[in-house]
DNA sequence: TAGTTTGTTGATCACGTGATCAACTCATCG
DNA sequence: CGATGAGTTGATCACGTGATCAACAAACTA
């Protein structure tokens, strides 16, 4: 029998559950990979029918692209929150040991599947070049702030941006396999960015 | 013909069988991804009933395991044998070159997937954990050269490789999506590897 | 209250996955 | 020649995927 007097459904209101959905999906995709984004489980997560899912989105490419442009999108927003009010390396040094954060394991399974998979989900694809520009371009803009203001010798922003992303990127894909543990990540990376920016390691502030 | 002409089915030794197996998923893996390796899509490569694949493997997670090993190792046979005779900084650049090379963007695939996949697939991550182990090795070796003969500034070699190939697989993730086109990829990263080494970037060799 | 709208269900379809196994074919040996 | 055994088939199972849709129920409206 039903759960409470006649039944347990709840009905809302389509956007309602259009945000219900979306959140059902990322809480998924972070807990379990972009993967385990699926009709069902999506479904079985708000308790609702899957036809129910399917019948608010076009399809699954497209819940799954929005899911990660949603998560990534947020992430960014969130690492640009934490950094201090400080000159451009020291931010630069701030943006890189957040990045590499382990709590951001999460964030990371999502990146790499998104990789793999943009291969066949077309969506999904450009979603990550978008997430990927924004990325390169907040750096890029850090690194000409810098630039600008003396605190950073002059040159080209853009590809030193694409390295530091290539370097959080590539540590972070490596994590995800259980590989480089009891090695200090930070450190070296921040020499690594120290060296693309041509500014002494201690000017990247940290401890 | 050989076999009767009422069937084309040919009768092979159940090593041949095993490596023509091993073979077609090696094919499938660098044509399609680690997850085009199917039961049936092996089968159908070789022209084979689906059942005679599974009967000479112990399940199919093994044989992607074993693909993507499979893989990898003639990769780094590879870029090893294709490393100059000369001094451990200019056989490091070559290494970051060869290793960046559009060409290998097959290989890149099957990277990016066996992280993704890795975190289900146990004997997979184990597999792309040894295959890091022995590409940090080869870096770390050169490296350890390097400072013994002079040739590079003395200091920890194993962090230095480990973020040596954190770029490297970083800028490989990226290239999949179609990011980065239009870009250099090869000097910025040369430049970091440097200020990685201490050594001029010149030392590196190349042009 | 009766009628209409809108959210919702659950069965169902077509497909693809890995795995299993009795039956078959063919090469080889006695 | 007949028997043995290794290689192979193809149907089949159980499962999971996305998608569709007639029917149903709750809320709203006249």
């Amino acid at each position: 029998m039903p759960s409470s007097s006649t039944t347990g459904r709840v009905r809302r209101s389509a956007e309602e559950r259009r945000i219900e959905i979306g959140e059902a999906a990322r809480d998924l995709a972070l807990a379990e990979g972009l993967d385990a984004v699926t009709l069902r489980a999506v479904a079985a997560r708000i308790g609702v029918a899957s036809g129910l899912v399917a019948h608010y989105i076009p399809g699954m490419d497209d819940l799954v692209a929005d899911t990660f442009a949603e998560i990534v999108g947020t992430e960014l927003a969130e690492v640009r929150a934490l950094l201090p009010d400080a000159p451009a390396p020291e931010r630069l040094g701030a943006l890189v040991r957040t990045s590499l954060d382990p709590a951001r394991a999460e964030v990371t399974l999502v990146w790499v599947q998104a990789w793999a998979l943009g291969s066949r989900n077309a969506a999904l694809a450009a979603r990550v070049r978008e997430a990927m520009d924004a990325w390169r371009r907040v750096i890029a803009d850090e690194i000409s702030r810098g630039m600008a203001q003396g605190s950073i010798p002059e040159g080209e922003a853009e590809p030193i941006a694409w390295h530091v992303l290539a370097m959080i990127d590539g540590l972070g894909a490596h994590a995800l396999v259980g590989w480089g543990p009891g090695i200090d990540a930070v450190t070296p990376v921040l020499r690594a960015v120290a060296g693309l920016l041509g500014v002494p390691v201690a000017r990247l502030g940290g401890g």
